[in-house]
RNA sequence: GGAGGAGUGACUGAGUGGCCGAAAGUGGCGGUCUUGAAAACCGUUGUCCUUCACGGGACCGUGGGUUCGAAUCCUACCUCCUCCGCCA
């Protein structure tokens, strides 16, 4: 959520970015709704003031014995006008309330202008593209032919866009995970955390989900829990409502978690394999950071992330996404993409982004600094580290071999009880 | 699922209709004293809205209600705790 009181006051701007983002928000029923809401406010405050202050009144002469019945019937009609009023003000308040969650944050002004994915920002490309002396195929032919993945029967069990995983694929998700943790908590610094799956509407409007993109969520019917979509939602909401010391930040924490997507709008779109699942595993990394460490941190966040790839060595490259794409709370996002052979493309496998005081607001996480009494609030970054079902997908593309087999990256090997290659296992 | 109890400022905790934005203590900050530190003592210490400002207003879990007036009374809800039942 943006300052009401910056919108107010930067209306071009704020516009200019939301045009730039691609959405068209009318936003004259707001300054409409923003102006009335200070003349009810004034109004309802005086009558207030009155009331005080003939209160008290009433509260004097009563204890002399005086008679105030007059003031007692003048106060009953003035206390009428205030519910009223109070009545009006709560229906505007909530005019500007749900447009202020409807807002997208403003991109940072080093994020590249433009409509769609085609206009991201190429940073660099790391790794070397492995080249096969033969024909490849896709993951999921492999996942399917080593009797490691197993989508026929997932889909007997729940339906398209879920995995099964079987046997030594199941045990290399598995290894994954524990990989990419172990990184992040032993190497990078991070709090291990392990959150809840399901979260109420209050998280979910916290990190930005809610109230425009319920459609992307799965609702558990009869309850008020979603599922989560990312466990950037969790873990973003872990200090709501709290003053942080300045000294504690930043705060970083990592999660292993499923994330759950409806995917609805993608009717057609990555319909084979592990890329686009309702279900799928994430390593997450969250940062609570003050907001002058804010875009170092969005650094060293992508570098921890991209450190999985290169330990995998997995070809990767690093875009910034334009205006157009970028997500609804960020001011800045870098996405890793990592290379699959059997697709000739880079695909997303790490989004990683700055907030900035965008959630924070939403969930009122602040801190206090030592020179400062007001409370600040907090800038919060997130990213994954990485997707594991992309980078399981990644591994068996890039280290498939030419008897059909897989070649476990060495790094995981030791989480693979030894085990260096993937083989038929009927 | 049944029966009880509780939600007040960073924390502990007083406050049962007007004198309460709220006692006291702890913690924090500033100071006195000290070579320095501790102790002691003194002072200070919530958030938000509105206004150019002076000022005004709101906030005692959340919403609704009673009242001229609510932290205080009524009501619904939420959260937490204790006991019983069930359960991985």
């Amino acid at each position: 959520m943006l300052d009401i009181k910056y919108v107010r006051d930067h209306l071009p701007e704020v516009e200019n970015a939301v045009k730039n983002r691609g959405s068209d928000i009318d936003f004259t029923g707001f300054s409409e709704a923003d102006k009335k809401r200070r003349q009810l406010l004034a109004e309802t405050e005086d009558l207030r003031h009155k009331r005080n202050t003939v209160s008290d009144e009433i509260a004097r002469k009563k204890k002399s014995g005086d008679d105030a019945q007059s003031e007692i019937e003048d106060m009953r009609k003035v206390s009428d006008r205030i519910k009223a009023l109070d009545k009006d003000l709560s229906s505007v308040q909530e005019t500007i309330d749900q447009f202020a969650l409807s807002l997208p944050n403003i991109p940072h002004p080093d994020v590249p202008v433009g409509r769609d994915e085609d206009e991201n920002r190429l940073e660099k490309q790391v790794g070397e593209k492995p080249r096969f002396e033969f024909e490849i195929k896709s993951h999921w032919e492999i996942g399917e032919n080593l009797g490691i993945l197993d989508f026929t029967r997932a889909a007997k069990i729940a339906g398209s866009r879920f995995p099964l995983y079987m046997k030594s694929g199941a045990r290399l998700e598995r290894a994954l995970i524990n990989f990419m943790l172990d990184i992040h908590i032993t190497e990078h610094g991070y709090t291990e955390t392990l959150p809840p799956f399901i979260v109420n509407k209050n998280s979910l409007i916290g990190t930005g989900q809610l109230p425009k993109f319920e459609e992307d969520l799965f609702k558990l019917e009869g309850w008020d829990y979603y599922l989560i979509p990312t466990s950037e939602v969790p873990m973003a909401n872990i200090y709501g409502g709290e003053v942080l010391k300045e000294d504690d930040l930043p705060i970083k924490v990592t999660a292993y978690t499923p994330c759950f997507r409806s995917e609805a709008g993608s009717y057609g779109r990555d319909t084979k394999g592990l890329i686009r699942q309702h279900q799928f595993n994430k390593v997450e990394l969250v940062k609570y950071t003050t907001p002058e460490n804010s875009y170092q941190e969005l650094d060293a966040l992508l570098a921890n992330a991209e450190t999985i790839l290169q330990r995998l060595d997995l070809p990767y490259q690093v875009v910034t996404l334009c205006t157009g794409d970028i997500g609804f709370s960020a001011t800045k996002t870098y996405d890793i993409e990592v290379w699959m052979p059997g697709q000739d493309k880079y695909r997303e496998i790490s989004s990683c982004s700055n907030c900035e005081e965008f959630q924070a607001r939403r969930a009122n996480i602040r801190y206090r600094r030592k020179d400062q009494k007001k409370p600040l609030y907090v800038h919060t970054l997130n990213g994954s580290g990485l997707a594991v079902g992309r980078t399981f997908a990644a591994i068996l593309e890039n280290c498939q071999q030419a008897d059909g087999t897989v070649r476990i990256p060495d790094a995981l090997v030791p989480y693979m009880g030894g085990q260096t290659v993937i083989e038929h296992e009927s």
